[in-house]
DNA sequence: CTAGAGGTTGACGTAGCGTCAAGGTCAAGC
DNA sequence: GCTTGACCTTGACGCTACGTCAACCTCTAG
């Protein structure tokens, strides 16, 4: 009493290459193969291939089956590890889509520059020379790590301080204060602070606080942060300034 | 001014394997081959590879990055469609998570049996032949879907319809009603149209519920839902005789 | 006898590189 | 000038779980 191969197939709702395939790899062999070659199964090959199908569906691979199948392993106790496997998959992707949202409407709204571009553009894309020498190794992706590693509430204190940072910066320069002045460096100085919370190593040197004034100014994107290029050279020399003064 | 492989690939954070795979199907040509050979990568290719590894973090294949690379499809666009993807694959998760769950506590605690198993441990395990005739294709799989496709709530209110009954059918054995008697047969009805809720298409035959009332009595893991043997007799009575009459 | 359904093995394709393997090239030290 | 070690090249297999031809037998019904 046995079927062949296709019947097998589907009456377990798989397909004759899949059980070829479990043959191969010693999963499931056939009752009987015939003197022309063909597959035969019973049903104890039935049943069992009843049971890998559940696990496969579960999400198994084939050696985690292998093993549950042959005893080697309790079922339980391989789905609590699979289970495992599942939940870490499963953040990393909720991490994914986070970021990948947070990307979308960086280059959607063309609004508000975000940490992550404000860090990209300055580290490579205009300063590659001095990233290089400075950071070497991996700074994009490091950064990019740093950003994605903070949990929302986290970003948005950041982002807060951000914009707190940039309105008062255009009232100063709207204000026609003196970069050199006290208010200005002031703000120069939580400025720079602001930035040393960005990673935990890369220091804040002379080279990249000036270096990051000059692009405020060049990259019209960074610019409209600060009031525009005006604003942006406000914030440029009193960056300097303080730069020269304190680092 | 350029850089060797591994310079460039340790100044993007990846490895020179990678640099040569991107190479290989046209992600990432080097800027200059030397007489002896040598990948040669400069400036723009760097920048290049950086908006690569940006997106490939971000979980994008590379054919979708090279779309976007070579400007044939906006950034945004393709975020978006790939966010749509992430979202589904997280759904999948869920489920599969969900369905994990519901194994291992099945498995565990050898407690209460529930719809997968009822459906399983008929179809396949005891009554492989009528299954075979009767639904041929994949019953399993399928009232594995249906089972799996339900929200929790549904699960949950199917279960609960399943409780009830039981302890009502309980309640009748135990006052010792007649099986052939209105209330074991208005059960019995009850009985029939839970079955009938499991999936679309499979009739509630005469057979079928026939051979379920001799599986409950057979099977102890269901006669325990029943109140034991003798309850489970009960409703075997209760049923063999509904279906003769109304089947 | 023949057509058509079904069976067999063999081998490539998939995504994105990791990982040898075998063999040139380059810079530094003797 | 030679050796050594670091770095470069191309080539090819491995990984997951089968899908999908291709080329070629076998069985069954008319």
């Amino acid at each position: 009493m046995d079927w062949s191969i296709q019947e097998i197939a589907r009456l377990a709702g798989t397909t004759s290459r899949t059980l070829r395939h479990y043959g191969e790899v010693g999963l499931l062999e056939p009752s009987r193969i015939g003197s022309n070659g063909y597959r035969y199964y019973d049903g104890l090959a039935l049943a069992r291939l009843q049971r890998v199908l559940m696990l496969r569906d579960l999400g198994l691979g084939i050696p985690a089956i292998a093993e549950v199948l042959d005893g080697q392993r309790d079922d339980a106790e391989a789905l609590v590890g699979h289970l495992r496997w599942l939940e870490q998959e499963k953040e990393r992707l909720d991490r994914q889509i986070a970021s990948v949202e947070t990307t979308i409407r960086k280059l959607k709204g063309g609004e508000q520059l975000m940490a992550e571009e404000m860090l990209n553009g300055f580290d490579h894309t205009h300063y590659k020379e001095e990233v290089e020498e400075r950071w070497g190794e991996q700074s994009y992706r490091e950064s990019n790590r740093w950003w994605s590693s903070m949990s929302k509430a986290e970003q948005a204190a950041w982002m807060q301080r951000q914009k707190q940072l940039a309105a008062d910066w255009q009232a100063a320069a709207t204000a026609g204060l003196d970069p050199a002045g006290d208010e200005a460096q002031a703000l120069a100085n939580r400025h720079a602070d602001w930035l040393r919370g960005i990673r935990g190593v890369p220091p804040v040197s002379r080279a990249y606080l000036t270096g990051l004034g000059d692009m405020y100014v060049a990259d019209e994107r960074f610019a409209a942060n600060y009031g525009g290029v005006e604003g942006a050279s406000f914030v440029r020399d009193a960056l300097r300034l303080y730069a020269e003064r304190n680092l």
